[in-house]
DNA sequence: CTGTATCCGATATGATACTG
DNA sequence: CAGTATCATATCGGATACAG
């Protein structure tokens, strides 16, 4: 007997719930945009990820907006403009983006290092959201 | 013409690796208990996920080994024993995870309010890592 | 006890074309 | 400009059986 499928997950994990928002493929991007350049078009959004289908686009900010991350901003004039911002709820990930940001740059620093002693490129995206 | 198929990435985004190897499912999970109760073994986690199958534990495990999150600790025994744990690069992300978990408990709890206002169950899992 | 080996199917990404 | 519609296929979780 078939057990209807369900999708995996560690329900007993809160971290589980937030990481499924904030991942992927493209989501975590589209979020440090918005939080490093503010609002955005769609087309200024896409125009920074040429790899990414109008389609994925557009679903990755549909799923966004549902969990509140992200707010949409549509101007019926013509031709349309639509403009994509976080939310409030969003910047409280401020801090902990901040911190695995800077944990992210470390890592790759030292990955770099461990498989080339020669170029360890230490470059710290001295992002700046003040 | 067809180009090969690339995984998704935003390689700009240096968050977006560590999120993929933070992320799941289960994954988070398995962290959080190595992190929570200390080296475990294969069975013991298995048991505390009991809706896990040994191929997906396996290979989360194994992904976490080699992304140098974890360590596996083979006994040659019989039966043989593997303790897995976490790596000093894995308590890095301590702080973050903290972070990460108070949010996570706190949207949590504001959905709740928002979907039942009857039932805001604020239990803070307050978790101590000392 | 700690896994491997297969096979299957759900899901989601990607390409492409088209629209108000 | 900002999407939607369709279709193809890669990927990955899940079930099951088996092994050192």
């Amino acid at each position: 007997m078939l057990m209807p499928r369900r999708r995996p997950t560690s329900a007993q994990c809160p971290m589980d719930t937030i990481l499924r928002r904030l991942m992927g493929p493209w989501t975590t991007y589209i979020l440090w945009l918005l939080y490093s350049e503010g609002p955005l078009r769609f087309g200024a959004i896409k125009a920074k990820m040429p790899d990414i289908s109008s389609k994925v686009l557009t679903d990755r900010l549909r799923d966004l907006e549902s969990y509140g991350l992200i707010n949409r901003d549509y101007r019926p004039s013509i031709p349309p403009s639509v403009t994509y911002s976080m939310t409030a709820r969003a910047n409280e990930l401020h801090e902990v983006l901040e911190g695995l940001n800077m944990i992210a740059l470390k890592w790759a620093n030292e990955d770099a290092i461990n498989q080339d002693q020669e170029h360890p490129m230490m470059e710290i995206m001295a992002e700046t959201q003040n």
